[in-house]
DNA sequence: AAAATATCTGACTATTTGGTCAGGATTCTA
DNA sequence: TAGAATCCTGACCAAATAGTCAGATATTTT
């Protein structure tokens, strides 16, 4: 009695109905953004009674959290093991690759991150905040070095990232239902592989690069 | 009696009213979005009671797409009369330095548009959605045509176009109180002349342009 | 198989929400 | 200045919401 559910999930059962609700919950946060998301929903959609989501999740902000904390690890564990000693091209270019990537593969996920960043981080927790501040500013530094370096031409590396991020995120909306003003149809395979190259292409002419590849069409 | 809210609407005083409430309706929708916007606090920041907000608006629909309107009108005359028989890069420079200056002069206005596109225009009305639309793809339309002619590189016309607006956001973001990951002081007048620069110089590089300014910091 | 523990849930609160409406107050108009 | 139109608002309503809890059910442990 009184226990909260942060300090009870023990058994293989409850993990499973515990993941079986958060993917729920991804799925409705990603749709409604944290004030639309209704918990009556997110149990509908888990195909549990609202009472059990309170069983696993304390209150609404406890589930929004821990979606949130699935994203942000997922960008961390996807995006963070870049080699730093490699030549510019070649991190610029894995990481737009890597980037395109995530965004194909869990275009959900992505839109939650994107719109909790456009809505000045309200919901975010400050552990979570203080993570993804980190690897911004790694990467941000490591493109001034370059710069220091004459490796590549100057840029304001925050709006160098903030290029590749957009862009792929642009990307992401049109892969979902409601698509963006641009398009509509849902993406293949190809058409990502055709953003990767087109991003590729456009944030090595922003830096003077040159790309081993063939100039496709961008 | 029974007569809707958008069937009055005469003398001044009415007229002051209403703009008052929709101020009000901005600021609350540019915190919180449209559904964690609440009427009440509506009410509340414009000083009148509830009731007297919808004596004004049906209903919240009608007070968010009031004050969409106003943004969406905002975008079209200030950046739908550039010259189209000009060079490339005067058009675009013009475009860009014309967004960053509303940027700068309307952020609330700015972060409304920017949260309902990511959201995939849940809450637009048609008629709204399809004037942004059409300015989009004329200027999209422009691009290829300088393509075509050789004038620029060859690039995705909707991926340049959403830098120039994406950059440009990320920038309305740090001049809000809510502030972004990347920093959190009030932007100056000469903040927003540097990203005007900077963005001009990274669009320049991307479409193969000589800039005929110095190359500053960018 | 019995006890203990974890999981589940229907029913119940308390609160908040958007929206209505009758009638009073104010302002305009003839 | 009288009548009409507009403007205003407190009180009310129905619906929806997040969250609680006691007790039933299933599962694990001993």
């Amino acid at each position: 009695m009184g226990m909260t559910a942060s300090e009870r999930r023990i058994t293989p059962l409850g993990n499973r109905r515990r993941d079986q609700i958060l993917r729920a919950a991804e799925a409705e946060f990603e749709k409604y953004g944290y004030e639309g998301a209704r918990i009556r929903r997110v149990a509908d959609i888990a195909g549990v009674p609202r009472a059990n989501v309170h069983y696993y999740f304390d209150n609404k902000a406890a589930l929004y959290d821990a979606v949130l904390s699935n994203v942000v690890e997922l960008w961390n564990t996807a995006l963070a093991p870049i080699d730093a000693d490699a030549d510019p091209a070649t991190v610029l270019e894995t990481y737009i690759r890597m980037k395109v990537e995530l965004t194909r593969l869990y275009p959900a996920a992505t839109r939650i991150f994107a719109q909790e960043m456009l809505g000045g981080w309200q919901h975010i927790s400050e552990h979570l905040e203080q993570e993804t501040r980190e690897w911004t500013e790694h990467l941000a530094a490591e493109i001034e070095n370059w710069i220091r370096h004459n490796n590549i031409l100057p840029v304001d590396p925050y709006h160098l990232i903030f290029v590749i991020w957009a862009t792929t995120q642009h990307y992401a909306e049109s892969g979902t239902q409601v698509g963006s003003i641009y398009r509509k149809k849902r993406l293949t395979r190809r058409d990502h592989d055709r953003l990767a190259d087109s991003l590729v292409t456009m944030v090595f002419r922003i830096c003077g690069l040159e790309s081993t590849h063939p100039d496709r069409n961008v």
